[in-house]
DNA sequence: AATTATGTTGCGGT
DNA sequence: AACCGCAACATAAT
């Protein structure tokens, strides 16, 4: 489910609830659902919280990190009875009732505060790694879209092999990470160019185009806290994003452009939907 | 009631 | 190498 910006998002708020605390214990409530020993976190103290891609990475003082990865349906939820929760406002109602069926790891505190994984489909993981683990794990993706690595020139530089369309390069991880199904519609809309394209079409002027924007609906996701619908991606707290009041194409297969009026339409590309306004997107 | 879709990735075969 | 189809699994919507 999640992409780049609610993945940040989920590791900034993780990060503020989470540095400084000490693991009382990790239940395992499903085995797929967790890659190592639990036991070996028990009585650490959590230094920090951070993402590369589209995993979230738990450090602590010691050579040890927890990576996960939600894939298309975790969720990391933190609750916690004392405390008053995002800045005063009290957790949603269904938080405190945790865990549920889906609810597969749950990691205790030792002031009395939980952190619940959830996850549905059972797609997602955590893994027990070294430091070395963790880099081994990153090294497999491309340059996350939000860092000067991602530059125009290695974006330029990785698409003249590529016949395949424009919008399955923009979110093949290995090119650049961070980029899912959304916002790789979103960033072609604002760039005006047409999701279906061959990459090895696309001329040196629209590459450069479209450069920019998917640097900006990434940011501009991050800003608005992610994109929630059918209230599946939440944040550590159980609030929704708001990306979802600026989307312009996804999910829009049926309505009005919002330029030019005419009727968005939805194709399959690489087995994923994918929408765009063919009058707009060329 | 069966088929199809879902915000992700990895595999095996061509 | 790049690409394609299918796989992991659970649920909601047609």
């Amino acid at each position: 489910m999640p992409e780049l910006p609610e993945v940040e998002t989920v590791a900034r708020r993780l990060s503020t609830v989470l540095s400084g605390k000490v693991i009382q214990g990790v239940s395992v409530l499903r085995e797929k659902s967790f890659q190592g020993d639990p036991s070996r976190l028990t009585g650490l103290t959590i230094k920090s919280v951070s993402r590369r891609a589209k995993i979230i990475s738990i450090n602590f003082h010691e050579d040890i990190k927890i990576i996960v990865h939600l894939k298309m349906t975790g969720q990391l939820i933190y609750f916690s009875k004392k405390e008053k929760i995002g800045g005063g406002h009290p957790s949603q109602d269904w938080v405190s009732k945790l865990p549920s069926s889906h609810t597969r790891i749950v990691m205790d505190l030792s002031d009395g505060a939980k952190l619940f994984f959830n996850d549905m489909r059972v797609f997602g993981w955590w893994k027990v790694v070294s430091g070395e683990g963790a880099e081994l794990e990153f090294q497999k993706y491309g340059p996350d879209v939000n860092t000067d690595a991602f530059s125009l020139e290695y974006f330029l530089s990785k698409l003249p092999n590529r016949r395949v369309s424009i919008k399955q390069v923009v979110m093949d991880n290995k090119v650049v990470a961070g980029i899912g199904n959304i916002y790789a519609s979103e960033a072609l809309f604002l760039a005006k160019i047409d999701p279906t394209r061959a990459t090895n079409s696309l001329s040196k002027k629209e590459v450069t185009r479209l450069f920019p924007f998917l640097k900006k609906v990434i940011e501009d996701g991050i800003n608005a806290g992610g994109t929630t619908f059918d209230g599946k991606y939440v944040d550590v707290f159980g609030f929704a994003g708001s990306y979802q009041n600026q989307l312009k194409v996804y999910g829009q297969d049926g309505e009005n452009c919002k330029i030019c009026k005419s009727i968005i339409e939805k194709v399959k590309l690489g087995g994923r939907g994918s929408y765009f306004c063919p009058s707009c997107q060329k």
